[in-house]
DNA sequence: CCCTTGACTATCT
DNA sequence: GAGATAGCCAAGG
């Protein structure tokens, strides 16, 4: 018989579903962690296919990026559901919690300019 | 069966 | 770092 779907849908939510708040992972990590590398784009389909709600928010580009067209609604949901969980995310870009102070990032962050 | 879509990724310019 | 290009793979028309 045909190996379904099925599979990669629940393995998808075990692993998203295990994903630490705070901390996000790739589609590509995922897909990979699930056992089907190269099914990224398949990721997003198994979430919508969750039966229960999912850290979807927690999933992102492989270049730390949210999916989503910035400023958009979807952007901004998510962008709302990292920061309260302590991520940071600047312009599209998700900043882990551990940032390195280069200065240039600390003003980025606090949005400061000369004066 | 062919063509289009998409919450993607890697590589090159 | 940003834009263009190619590769990828399942689902739906």
């Amino acid at each position: 018989m045909t190996i379904s779907m099925h599979q990669f849908d629940q393995a998808v939510w075990k692993i998203v579903s295990s994903i630490p708040a705070g901390q996000v992972m790739g589609y590509g990590e995922v897909a990979r962690a699930a056992g089907f590398p190269r099914h990224a784009r398949m990721v997003s389909k198994a979430m919508g296919r969750s039966p229960d709600p999912l850290p979807w928010y927690r999933v992102v580009r492989s270049n730390r990026t949210l999916a989503f067209e910035v400023g958009g609604r979807a952007y901004n949901r998510q962008k709302a559901l990292l920061e309260a969980e302590g991520v940071q995310v600047i312009n599209g870009k998700v900043i882990p919690v551990a940032v390195g102070d280069t200065g240039d990032l600390d003003r980025l962050l606090w949005g400061e300019d000369d004066s």
